[in-house]
DNA sequence: TTGAAAGCGCTAACAG
DNA sequence: CTGTTAGCGCTTTCAA
């Protein structure tokens, strides 16, 4: 590797001291640099090929601008974090904001044995995007740690911890709505395992309000709990079909889910929208492809990246004080997936 | 933020001298340090709860276990990176390789007017990983900045870099033999853009062979040529439609494109298998969501993203000299878009 | 087996 | 307006 320059052979170059040039590419405003200096320097540091090292930077400042991204191993055994569909788009709507502010990216599932504190002290992380549900003790210590964090969808005692979420109770109330806008009076509701006060008891809670305004009681024969993926839709297609002389439409509160649900029925022999409907969540970009397209609440992932990303820079940089809390728009997409009753 | 505690204060604890903890925290197996002193020193780093700052270790050693990932902007104007799903696979189990052997990943987008040297530099990153296809000068600038490199995808003068690639040429010809033993004998193909020397044309070559193996004639009204995304497949399906009563299969080059294909040909009324049999490319977790599944060729992201890891740490740590080179096995997957005819 | 001290590249307080 | 220098936290040579 050719010898990296430093600092000091630029101040060689220009003939002035090394502070001289800190100043200069630092652009430091309060230090007045007679225009001439400026130029020798900028002309040595060209010359020179001159590319700072952060690491020397970071140790004088305590500053890296850096910030880590934490992804839970959505599946325990199974290696990979973000074959769920959000976990990309996020992160690229992430990484992209905060490179244009200047900040990198570091990724990290997470090792069961490893604390991520550890990493952040180690990598001196500016600020932490902590992905998914996790034990709430956990959370807790990360803020005792007092790196900037974002929590991104975690219902975990929100009110301690700045946060960027989507609605997902109203989420659910308004696929529900939409369906009964529709004419369906009976609905079931096809979700994931409730795990305390997360995403899918949200969207549950969505889901009873709706009818409930509706003045329609909830039948938990209807609600069905398993894991969100495409094998559980695939797997409940069965119990969906022996319920459909009853119900008329499903909500889906994944997208995966729907899919899987939507194959199923397709081997069943259920048409989809005309004997029953069905409606998702997440608008991943999976769901233009099905045939039919899927209608489904759209939670704007890339909007959540980007406001991820400014928020958690904005408290780096202390232009935000206190609690942040950020709460994505959210709406129907209608597509193919949903028939008139 | 809680002060840090540095290696001094550890010192102080273990009443000891900075290098001896220096020597004990690193294992240095070059140095012997008395059982005693030992756990002096290791209980004192429990206590004060001590993390090294990669920081100044980085500094003093010049090497920062930090690999860098640089992925295109798939589409220009598009900020977002990684809605392609093959990207996600890849860097899931890329970095869950790499953290498993200590290094930790930063990713980034490609800013046009920023140098990706530039950011190895600042962050004195110890290898770099490159995914997709750049101008030939650009990797060439990156191979003489003397860091470790790996290319990924990438047809570029391949003998000089460097590299862990799919055998395209290979799987094309797969796909097209699966579909002529099938009993297939006008087969359409349907591709993204022939840049020089990239993926595209080489699934191509591999599909003329497989032809030419069985001794027919390539027609060039069957090869549409386009943009490897949905709509692209979508688009075309009017023509393969308009060729339905000459052609019996299609081999798509990506397998969104054949999503798209498949929407379009059930929008048109064309069956598929029945009337028309698909095969696609790359086995996206995707491709098991269509109705009907989508027979494809794998070509096992996954371990790509494994073998890169291990090649570039390889590498860094020079257990691997001269130009490496890994070519992942490819195969064809059964499912439901193809029939016998 | 241990420790003192130089040095990695940079920032910033201070002096001039 | 510019330069000197201490110090950020760590590794490593060399001496003890």
């Amino acid at each position: 590797m050719a010898k990296r320059v430093s600092i000091k052979e630029v101040a060689q170059e220009a003939g002035v001291s090394i502070a001289t040039v800190s100043y200069v590419i630092n652009n430091k405003t309060e230090q007045s640099i007679s225009k001439e200096t400026r130029e020798r320097v900028y002309k040595a540091v060209d010359k020179l090929n001159y590319v700072p090292n952060l690491s020397a930077r970071i140790l004088a400042n305590n500053k890296s601008n850096l910030v880590g991204v934490v992804i839970p191993q959505t599946e325990p055994n199974k290696e990979f974090m973000f074959s769920n569909p959000f976990y990309s788009e996020f992160l690229s709507s992430f990484e992209y904001t905060a490179r244009k502010k200047g900040y990198h990216v570091l990724i990290s599932g997470t090792n069961p044995d490893e604390n991520y504190i550890e990493v952040a002290k180690k990598r001196n992380l500016d600020g932490i995007i902590v992905l998914g549900t996790y034990p709430k003790d956990t959370l807790e210590e990360l803020k005792n740690s007092g790196i900037p964090t974002v929590i991104i969808d975690s219902y975990v005692e929100s009110y301690h911890f700045n946060t960027v979420e989507t609605d997902d109770c109203y989420g659910g109330y308004l696929a529900t709505k939409y369906l009964l806008e529709k004419g369906h009076r009976k609905i079931a509701i096809v979700t994931g395992s409730f795990t305390e006060k997360g995403v899918n008891q949200e969207r549950l809670r969505g889901y009873k309000d709706a009818l409930l305004e509706y003045g329609i009681t909830v039948n938990n024969k209807y609600i069905c709990s398993g894991t969100v993926d495409f094998d559980f839709g695939l797997e409940i297609a069965k119990t969906i079909t022996e319920l459909k002389d009853e119900i008329t439409a499903v909500f889906c509160t994944a997208d995966i889910i729907a899919m899987g649900l939507m194959n199923g029925l397709y081997k069943a022999g259920v048409k989809v929208p005309e004997e029953l409907s069905i409606i998702g969540f997440d608008n991943t970009f999976t769901s233009k492809i099905t045939v039919p397209a899927l209608t489904t609440v759209d939670q704007n992932i890339a909007l959540k990246g980007e406001r991820a990303a400014k928020m958690i820079i904005g408290i780096i940089e202390e232009k935000l004080k206190g609690k942040q809390e950020y709460i994505i728009p959210i709406e129907v997409v209608e597509r193919e997936s949903v028939r008139e009753v």
